[in-house]
RNA sequence: GCCGCUGUGGUGGAAUUGGUAGACACAAGGGACUUAAAAUCCCUCGCCGUUAAAAGCGUACCGGUUCGAGUCCGGUUAGCGGCACCA
């Protein structure tokens, strides 16, 4: 019978969804598994063939738990605001809502296509009214909370997309969605106190099971750092310029200060200083300079010395000049610093191009050479000479600070808060007034959802304003508190909004009166297996966190971790080994793939390709591989004999490609359990049949790969019931070794044959059975054996002199 | 610059706690079937040797530990990823 993949797919998907096979039960007593995929922005260009690897994974881990009897959550929906959708809009004059229906749409037809087994009725959607209700209610929540505020400063501005972003938007000085240059200006923005988090985002990081390097950039990009604040006089004043340093120990090594250009002293005393037209030209240029400018001078530091007003150092109470530059920044510490220039790298340029003194305080560099940043002997230090222990000197020094007050032990993070709203239209509504008597008043809770107005211009304001502040039927509107005529916050939330919480709804989508109901999520939180993308480790996955840990600390979720488990597929490149891209027109899509191949094919061949966890480039000689292996077993139909236990030849390869594949899908090495299921096949073509028992397992096996073919074979070979219905195989330890096998006979280390033993031989036999190979017997003859060494079911080494 | 990861055939990649390097697959070559092609099936396939063997060499490079190293340690080099004037 020919292997009809097209029908046979459809079949069973047809089957799949009107029965409901893979719906999440509502039964809170039976052992449950939550995996997750991360949702997918619906983008016009449709699935693209990393989605289907990124979801092949733990789609095979949740149809193995299903059969191992596991209440199994496996939800999908759609993370469908943000400016991709907006941006598209406004190119084609379509309006969002149409084009995030059609993609959504059409990213639901494909994911069908495959076969994935997604619980369908829980499909969530983040821009529909009752979801973007509860991302409403909790930015309420965060803002009773005292996590909501607004600050005007230096802020990251997309010029291309118009709107402010974030530091996770902006990582490498470039606009996350359009990879334009970011610029900073100054305005007055919306922020979430992530910042307030960051011990419990790092600490948090220790109980979960998160890939090292997921853990690593999460560390890094949170950026904690110890230190001390210490504040210097400003000569003749009562005032104190304060900084941070991690390296108090070096404090004799200061021979002068820097601030940042937009440090608040400066405007202070401007009368007192003397040059402050070139201070002002200097700022100036600075505020033109662009990220990339910036990052580009790195090694040419400028400044300018303030004339006027200098400092004193509050341990050698020396004079010392203050120079602004904008290698400091204002947005981290205090803006303002202590310079070591024979410690420092940048301070050590800033000094010889200056020509300030450079003071040697730590023995070991050569400091008419380079900064020496190493550890070493303190010297030229006062009470601090002889040290050698830096944790000692800093210690020391603390306590000296401490004593004449004018210090302290400090700690600086380099997250930022989250700068959280945008200038654009396709977004959940801040739900905030502004009223001119009473001020920032949130809108009340059951006024929620504050509805997105459905306008048909939704183009972004000229001025940086949001377009919804054309809309006057939205913007006047009356003082929650106290009546008075107002105005409501026009600008929306960032497109991570939604997906801060979405796994939490999943639990309980349709609820009206809460995210989810307390059972809901006393039963299906955590997450115990979350897999996604690299790119959102310092973006979704910290936001996520943080919203959770907030949920957690004002008792609306049940665990202080959203996700028990965090692991990230590699990416698929384009056949030329390149990242895959629209321009280098080596782009692979996944429907041309099912088209022809099928579905199944596609699946096995994404968890094939490679290391899961490693970028792979697609090859179609490859995936055919991949097709000839499923046409094998499609094939087996016809070699199928009567037996209802696995014949003696085969029974220890059955046992231990149970064991290797079981093993396997929770260990994400899908790849070696294909690769062990098609060296049971090509062993079983060279016994020439298969009984029933055999291939039963072997369906049952494949069957979370492949579910199309193995449903269908099941169905042929009338087995009864349905595969998705079976439980999941099992192994014995005791039949996955052989009676007798074969080991390795080394003669000093080096392989000179290999002899066939019981398995369960005792040493000295073993031995005695390699000595008498003809072949060892050669190597040892005539000489002197020093030492014999034998590794049970693995090898024999003699050791000759 | 700082932090982290990775170097295995022509290719993608396998190799429990150190224990037969190259599983599985692709490509290539040869053969069978066929009028032919596709499909399918069989054989070869790290390098060097050889009629065939054997021996020798081989996991980026150099060195070390060990009976034994792709795996552990030190150094070098190349590539990838993250952050980036973070005081």
């Amino acid at each position: 019978m020919k292997y009809d993949f097209l029908n046979i797919e459809k079949k069973w998907q047809k089957f799949w969804d009107e029965n409901k096979t893979f719906k999440a039960e509502i039964d809170y007593n039976k052992p449950k598994f939550y995996g997750l995929v991360e949702f997918p922005y619906p983008s016009g260009a449709g699935m693209h063939v990393g989605h289907i690897k990124a979801y092949s994974g733990l789609e095979v881990v949740c149809r193995k738990k299903r059969l191992e009897g596991y209440n199994v959550l496996f939800p999908i929906g759609f993370d469908a605001y943000g400016l991709p959708t907006e941006n598209t809009a406004i190119k084609t004059g379509v309006h969002p809502r149409k084009v995030t229906d059609t993609n959504i749409e059409k990213f639901t037809s494909q994911l069908k296509r495959v076969g994935f087994s997604f619980d369908w009725d829980r499909v969530i959607d983040t821009t529909e009214e009752d979801y973007y209700k509860w991302t409403q209610w909790i930015f309420l929540k965060m803002f009773e909370n005292g996590l909501v505020f607004r600050d005007k400063t230096l802020v990251n501005y997309c010029p291309s997309c118009k709107v402010v972003l974030s530091n996770e938007d902006s990582q490498g000085g470039k606009c996350d969605i359009c990879h334009t240059n970011i610029v900073q200006k100054t305005k007055e923005v919306w922020y979430l106190r992530i910042t307030e988090y960051a011990d419990k985002l790092l600490d948090g990081l220790k109980k979960v099971d998160y890939l090292p390097n997921v853990k690593l950039q999460q560390e890094n990009w949170i950026g904690r750092s110890t230190g001390a604040f210490v504040n210097f006089d400003i000569k003749g004043t009562d005032d104190k310029l304060r900084i941070y340093t991690t390296r108090p120990d070096t404090l004799y090594g200061v021979t002068f200060m820097v601030i940042a250009p937009e440090h608040p002293i400066i405007e202070k005393y401007r009368s007192s200083i003397t040059n402050i037209d070139a201070l002002d030209e200097y700022k100036n240029d600075c505020a033109l300079k662009s990220e990339f400018e910036r990052t580009q001078l790195v090694k040419d530091k400028t400044g300018v010395k303030i004339e006027g007003i200098t400092a004193v150092n509050p341990i050698t109470e020396k004079e010392i000049p203050i120079y602004i530059s904008d290698y400091v920044m204002m947005g981290y510490g205090t803006g303002a610093i202590m310079a070591v220039p024979a410690h420092d790298g940048r301070d050590y340029d800033f000094a010889k191009k200056f020509g300030i003194d450079i003071i040697e305080v730590i023995k070991g560099g050569d400091i008419s050479k380079e900064a020496y940043t190493g550890d070493g002997e303190m010297v030229n230090s006062g009470v601090l000479n002889g040290i050698s222990n830096k944790k000692e000197a800093i210690e020391k020094m603390l306590s000296i600070l401490e004593e004449k007050g004018c210090g302290e032990k400090g700690v600086q993070y380099k997250m930022k808060d989250w700068a959280f709203n945008r200038q654009r239209y396709w977004g959940e509504p801040i739900p905030i007034v502004h009223c001119p008597k009473c001020g920032i008043v949130p809108v009340p809770y059951d006024e929620l959802p504050l509805k997105l107005p459905p306008v048909d211009d939704f183009r972004p304001g000229t001025d940086g304003e949001s377009p919804l502040a054309k809309i006057d039927s939205f913007v006047n509107c009356k003082c929650p508190k106290c009546g008075a005529d107002a105005k409501r916050e026009t600008d929306t939330m960032p497109q991570w909004a939604g997906s801060s919480w979405y796994f939490l709804r999943y639990c309980d989508p349709k609820n009206e009166n809460a995210l989810a109901s307390k059972e809901a999520l006393e039963y299906w939180m955590p997450v115990d297996w979350y897999n996604g993308g690299m790119e959102h480790v310092t973006r979704h996955l910290i936001y996520s966190r943080f919203w959770h840990k907030f949920l957690y600390d004002i008792g609306v979720v049940p665990t202080e971790e959203p996700y028990i488990k965090r692991t990230a597929q590699g990416l698929v490149l384009g056949p030329d080994g390149v990242k895959m891209s629209k321009s280098r027109g080596n782009v692979i899509d996944p429907n041309d793939v099912v088209d022809e191949y099928g579905a199944d094919v596609l699946r096995v061949y994404v968890l094939f390709m490679g290391d899961y966890e490693q970028a792979a480039p697609w090859s179609e000689n490859s995936m055919k591989g991949c097709k000839r292996f499923l046409d094998r077993i499609w094939a087996l139909q016809d070699k199928l004999i009567d037996g209802d236990e696995y014949r003696p030849e085969l029974r220890a390869n059955m046992h231990r490609t149970i064991k290797k594949v079981s093993q396997d899908i929770e260990e994400m090495k899908f790849n070696t359990a294909v690769a062990a299921m098609m060296s049971l096949l090509n062993d079983i073509y060279d016994i020439g049949t298969i009984n029933m028992a055999e291939y039963r397992d072997l369906l049952i096996m494949l069957n979370p790969f492949a579910p199309h073919i193995t449903e269908e074979l099941y169905e042929i070979c009338k087995f009864g019931g349905y595969v998705h219905d079976q439980e999941w195989v099992r192994y014995n330890e005791e039949f996955c070794i052989e009676d007798t096998i074969e080991i390795a006979v080394q003669v000093n280390g080096k392989l000179r044959g290999t002899v066939k033993i019981a398995s369960d031989i005792e040493k000295d036999d073993a031995i005695s059975v390699a000595k008498s190979d003809p072949k060892i017997a050669e190597f040892i003859g005539g000489k002197e054996i020093v030492k014999e060494i034998y590794v049970p079911k693995k090898l024999v080494n003699i050791v000759v002199k």
